[in-house]
DNA sequence: ATCCTACGATGGACAGAGTCTTAGTCAAGA
DNA sequence: TCTTGACTAAGACTCTGTCCATCGTAGGAT
């Protein structure tokens, strides 16, 4: 899955070596960091990496659409490099460990007209709570 | 819908002016008010109210289950007093107005064993996103 | 290869949301 | 009524995130 560098590059993103180094810091599968984790593993490899140009570059990254920004717990928002695989999550309830999950059935076709208010419906965002093994 | 008050009574919970006002203010159907809110509408009935009694009292009644807490969008939490009807969200994602809302089915089944990673599942909060009357 | 310059990075101030501490107050049982 | 443990006020503090002015540099132009 190392593949975010490349995906931006591919865009023609501008280059830097602050944001080469937060796209490899964020890349991978079940990633879910904070902006401050993200700061912090850059800055083991570019200690002079400000935590400005970690948020610029994260809300760029999600702004192109190849990172996704999640909040399960109302606290910090955690960064998702798995951005072109639509998913869910799985959040330990006590330690706050995240899993990407893809359930089957699709959760707007469970939302009758009658409960839009008139809206207009286009996305269903489901968190799933639990335990995990560690914590159980 | 005004029964929160009651319900606390209900649970033997110490009852001050300033735990009355604030549940009162909370009372009723599609609330979901900030803490900020919910202190600014307090203070207009109890002015001298301060806001770490408002976040010690609703915190406390989330700890009671007579109030759910909700964060729809990374910033401030909100709360919700309708504890007792199971329901999931419907936000405008332009002006984040909320509607509660009674899909169909249960996601929790929609969550095949290998997709679990060993977790005991408990809960599946559904976040549903669309534009209001208003913003379309 | 070197120069330009617009775009990116920096660091510090600022802001919003929430927590913690300490001293003082009061609800409710004896 | 008295007592006391629980509750509250006020403000300092933490955490997360944004903004701004200034400096630096990637990458196209020459």
């Amino acid at each position: 899955m190392s593949d975010l560098l490349e995906r931006l590059r591919g865009r023609g993103w501008r280059m830097t070596s602050q944001r080469r180094v937060v796209a490899e810091v964020l890349d991978g599968d079940h990633v879910h960091l904070t902006a401050d984790e993200v700061h912090a593993r850059a800055a083991q490899r570019l200690p002079e990496i400000s935590r400005a140009t970690v948020y610029n570059t994260l809300g760029e990254m999600v702004s192109l659409g190849e990172v996704i920004e999640v909040s399960t717990d109302g606290r910090a928002k955690r960064y998702d490099p798995n951005a072109h695989h639509p998913h869910q999550h799985l959040v330990c309830s006590s330690c706050g460990t995240i899993r990407d999950v893809h359930p089957t059935g699709n959760p707007l076709a469970d939302l009758p007209a009658v409960e839009r208010f008139g809206f207009t419906v286009s996305e269903a965002e489901v968190t799933y709570r639990g335990l995990c093994p560690s914590c159980a």
